[in-house]
DNA sequence: ATGAAAGCGCTAACAC
DNA sequence: GTGTTAGCGCTTTCAT
């Protein structure tokens, strides 16, 4: 009855037939808990995202488990809060015992922290390079994107692009890495930088986004578009701008990055950059998978990029 | 050992000891799938919801996993769009092996599905009281909650409010719910119901909102408010409202339903009615574990309702 | 108080 | 080709 179930090569196929009548007979249906014991897998993969509350994350978690479903795998979400001791016990934790291997989005772990993603189990990391250490990881084009969008915004004349969601002293997070193309692009064209432009944010909801503009509002400085590391900020400032009645795009146009859905329907709607979430998600389950399905020794450790594209709306 | 693991009565001091030594220095960690083979019991619940891309399904998943890692679960969360097909596969699913039990919420299923809900397994129900099956289940208070965002916007002295998010026919579901308490409200104050006020939308995405908005204006229809059946409608139905420079809350007061975070950040922010989702959410996942804990048998079957609140902002 | 063993349901290997 | 069986790692019962 094994035979049939696994369909081994050679069963008769008037065996089959009586086997297949049985089964559905007696309605029986195979323990799931114990194939998993006995084939130590799982058939579950863990997601760990800092919050299913940011929009980002929740659109990220929906395209994968959707993925992960046709690829016949059900997701375990975990929220880290972008707390480095919750992401270190996301990766030690009793949950991996639950799961064949690990989506995670780090946030709070630094450079430093690489050794500890040795870990014994399929691991692919989401987002930006930080580690130099040997996992798989599916990142955007971060710098690339950013010089696209600054490029989009000195292409349409603004000269004096102010930059919202920076994080001082970063150099390999989304947030270094995003300054960095930035800064790439004015240097390309031989344009000035002015620190006094970029504000820093701390976490990237849009609360700190407004906070970040009105403290680039109330400092005086000079400026004509606003170049947001993330759509939430934008949406903060954007929603601060008017509050001030400064016209965008008119005055100061704004450009975002992710392009959550909410970016369609702000008014303005948001000009933004489409990191690709959706390829990213399937890229992601699927090395992961492929990584489960026995190439787990396999030392050739992976970056895979997805493609990046500007989304042209009101703001910008 | 396995004595000392499950701490049985009777262990002498020593040996427990011994057996706690001997376990660290191994690095001994009890296998998971193995103990659940053992005991019946994965450890994990699930979550049907229609999609994770809707903020407010995004954020009662964070609440719910937030809850539940407190009690020790984990959360495998499927997605159903809201299709009567995909909900049905997940009452029934091979799913429905890796959970101890689901929560669910529900959108396509009608009420003649009601028998469907009499499963093998624990199942608490969110949102509204669609079936009369002996199901638990956590609701809000939709029509008192609608009643009191009518009645709020009556106490500002508007007289007309427009409804968008109804769902022709429907009755038992969120949308005929929060009808009847408008209604309820209007009656109660001998104030006339205008059909011509009441637009339908199909899903509750901004989209439909804005579409819905469009439609009412187009009609020339007078109005001096609107309650919106949630806040993606609201905000939808707001972005055109600004869009033809219509003043909120000047000439039209809007309220919304759900205070998913984005209600914060609008412009103006949108008065909203709080329907207690960190509430629903502990209530749903202690209930679950209540009847996996063996409170199964117990026939009692109960309505849980959380209380709500009018979270007043700048748009009404 | 401790140790041994049966069995949860499955699959892969092996004997027929 | 088909039927039987050992054993995945745990817990619980039963001898000692």
């Amino acid at each position: 009855m094994s035979n049939v179930i696994n369909d081994h090569p050679h069963v008769a196929p008037t065996t089959r037939e009586k086997v297949l009548r049985a089964i559905a007979e007696v309605g029986y249906r195979p323990n799931h808990t114990a194939r998993s014991l006995r084939s130590g897998k799982t058939g579950a993969i863990g997601l760990a995202v800092p919050e299913l509350s940011l929009n980002y994350f929740a659109e990220l978690a929906d395209e994968v488990i959707t993925v992960a479903e046709d690829m016949g795998v059900v997701v375990l979400i975990e929220q880290t809060g972008g707390d480095r001791d919750r992401e270190l016990e996301a990766l030690a934790g009793a949950r991996r015992q639950m799961t064949d291997g690990l989506l995670f989005s780090p946030l709070g772990l630094g450079n430093d922290d690489a050794a500890l993603l040795n870990v014994g189990f399929p691991l692919v990391l989401l987002g930006e390079r930080i580690f130099d250490g040997p996992v798989d990881h599916v990142t955007m084009e971060n710098v690339d994107a950013a010089r696209a969008a600054t490029s989009y915004l000195l292409d349409r004349g603004r000269r004096r692009i102010a930059v919202v969601g920076a994080h001082e002293g970063e150099v390999i997070g989304s947030a270094g890495l995003r300054l960095e193309g930035y800064r790439a692009e004015l240097e390309c064209r031989g344009l000035p930088y002015d620190e006094r432009l970029i504000v820093d944010a701390g976490p990237w909801h849009r609360l700190h986004g407004a906070e970040a503009m009105r403290q680039l509002l109330d400092r005086g400085v000079d400026f004509d578009a606003v170049f947001a590391f993330n759509d939430e900020l934008a949406l903060g400032a954007l929603r601060v701008l008017r509050e001030r009645e400064i016209d965008v795009p008119g005055a100061v146009a704004i450009i975002g990055f992710d392009d959550i859905d909410e970016a369609q329907y702000s008014l303005p709607s948001l000009t933004t950059i489409d990191p690709g979430r959706r390829e990213i998600a399937r890229l992601a389950v699927e090395r992961l998978l492929w990584r489960i399905d026995g190439e787990q020794g396999n030392p050739e450790r992976r970056e895979i990029r997805s493609s990046y594209r500007v989304v042209e709306r009101e703001s910008a």
